[in-house]
DNA sequence: TTGAAAGCGCTAACAC
DNA sequence: GTGTTAGCGCTTTCAA
């Protein structure tokens, strides 16, 4: 094994030395700035490559002041929606010079707030994050970055510079037309215990006030904590069922607990979509592939996190009132009468 | 509107005058280092928190050189077993300063030699990274790091510092074992195109090898490209059936085709596990609550996630040879014949 | 087209 | 327990 010493870290001198080259002219090749003769060009790329030098991203960014970081903040990684929106981020990213660095929250607030403080630390470009909910500190020291700052998911609420996102009161109010259209009048709700989930909250909303206005009341509801899966969508429909045996529709929060409804129904031998209409949310391709498709709203994933991104890299403006608005779509699926 | 000029960010000299205290003992106190009395400790802490003071990591890495950042390189986040890693990785991580910066390589070499170039030129105190097959000229920048580099998932393989996981080999072999005990004799393999897929390719030579052994050709091979789905598997379920009906046995190369397969052979009233046995791989939260459970081996992805991140967090001594082999364990749900 | 000087905001090392 | 000094590795600015 040979004696490995611990090397001192390469930097811009030794390329500079093995370049003969002086380091502003080498920093200049490394970043292509300026006008650089195609010679010294070619020398230093060389010293560069033979060393195998990596540029030190912390002295640049300090001497310049600026780092092409963008902080994305996000709820989850289990929660199959955010893989989705962060594949919309990258696209955009992807030909500019921004990288997305991710910090998770768990569904916290207090740890949103120490995520933040983390990633601004780094002085990132901008930040995108997931929702409208944060607390004191957090908007604080959002406002204080003077960077952009994208809340993405959600626009119904207050904004703190910039908002891209669906109305989750709108699409509870659009499912709420196309359950009542389809003819389904004892209607059930099911999705997480509220305080958690912002989102879910505002579609539970806008269900609740257009069904109200229809006069159909809402006959059930069940609330879980913890993550969602098949199975807990199993168990839980199976148990508002129990309460209700006389529900003909059950509208999930999201789609793996709707699945999970769905497949269990089937098992039960109940009649999909004629007896009992199923509907989830988001729209994930997990529902591709399942014995029937459920009906769901597709939540624009990735367009939210390309329009997010775009933003963040000043390829298009920021919107008026600072709220870009996408409409949610009704998918219907199978799993809800023509 | 409020006019809004474009604030200087703060800097600890900032906090020094609103504290009257030197901003060597102001960044003492931000970082909880040597000794400060109580009193002044309160009037730092006091100015930090009214200016909004969030300390600028950038000089700080320069100054101290170094930065309490992990590097974690995958391949993609919309697979499900990823997640899994991570949230192992971060909760090993979350009790010391280390950090996790999560890079994505969409399964390309070439991806992960510049999202590695990109992670190292901030200059992280250790990389955790997907798989043994890196291109050269990525070894020879992690080799040059001189940073502890866990290389995860796998142990089938040479390995630059260390590895974390299990032998997919050896899992195939398990699988065939497993198989073959069940009595099943036509047996067919369903996976992701081989080149992108080593884990998948170790697993079928392992399976391949386990089964020759035991006189047993394996009959049929189906391959495809892209992202895995339940409609994947239906898919080439289906085709593998259609140009070997005789087969009594699929292996999958990952829980969700396999899943899909599962569903579209009930469909057609196939008898499972007694004419046709199913397995796939990896043990995901997803196969809880399909209608059956399918056969699998645990891939052992949070253990992987924390051992790995044990190891850069110096918590546990790097493992003999470099190499630390977990168990693929498996799982024989109700797919497979007792 | 190239180079020299100054300094980004913080912390290591040492003095008091 | 607290302060002073020097300097981390780059880029900005300006001069040549």
């Amino acid at each position: 094994m040979p004696q490995r010493t611990k090397r001192r870290p390469l930097t811009l001198r030794d390329v500079s030395e093995a370049s003969g080259v002086s380091e502003m002219t080498v920093s200049r090749v490394l970043r292509n700035r300026g006008d650089v003769s195609a010679a010294t060009r070619e020398k230093v790329l060389t010293a560069a490559k033979t060393l195998g030098y990596v540029p030190n991203k912390i002295a640049g960014g300090l001497a310049s002041q600026h780092v092409n970081l963008v902080a994305v903040v996000i709820p989850s990684l289990a929660n199959l929606v955010f893989p989705d929106v962060l594949s919309g981020i990258s696209a955009e990213l992807d030909d500019t010079p921004l990288q997305p660095v991710i910090g998770v929250t768990n569904y916290s607030l207090s740890r949103e707030e120490s995520v933040l403080y983390d990633m601004l630390s780094w002085r990132p470009s901008g930040v995108i994050l997931a929702g409208l909910e944060h607390n004191r500190s957090s908007r604080a020291m959002l406002e204080a970055a003077s960077v952009p700052v994208v809340e993405i998911m959600d626009i119904d609420g207050d904004v703190i510079d910039t908002a891209v996102g669906i109305s989750h009161l709108e699409a509870g109010r659009q499912m709420a037309a196309e359950i009542l259209g389809a003819g389904y009048r004892r209607i059930g709700f099911i999705g997480t215990h509220m305080p958690e989930d912002h989102r879910a909250k505002k579609r539970l909303a806008g269900l609740e006030e257009a069904l109200q206005h229809a006069g159909v009341p809402l006959v059930a509801r069940e609330f879980y904590q913890g993550g969602s899966s098949l199975a807990k969508g199993r168990e839980l429909t199976e148990r508002i069922l129990a309460r209700e045996p006389d529900l003909d529709f059950l509208y999930y929060s999201n789609d793996m607990i709707g699945a999970g409804g769905l497949l269990w129904c089937r098992e039960q031998g109940f009649d999909i979509p004629g007896k009992l209409g199923l509907a989830g949310f988001n729209g994930v391709d997990l529902l591709e592939g399942l014995p029937m498709r459920l009906a769901t709203t597709d939540a624009r994933r990735v367009d939210i996190g390309r329009r997010a991104a775009r933003i963040v890299a000043g390829k298009e403006p920021r919107p008026e009132q600072g709220k870009l608005s996408l409409a949610p779509h009704f998918m219907p699926g199978d799993t809800i009468r023509k």
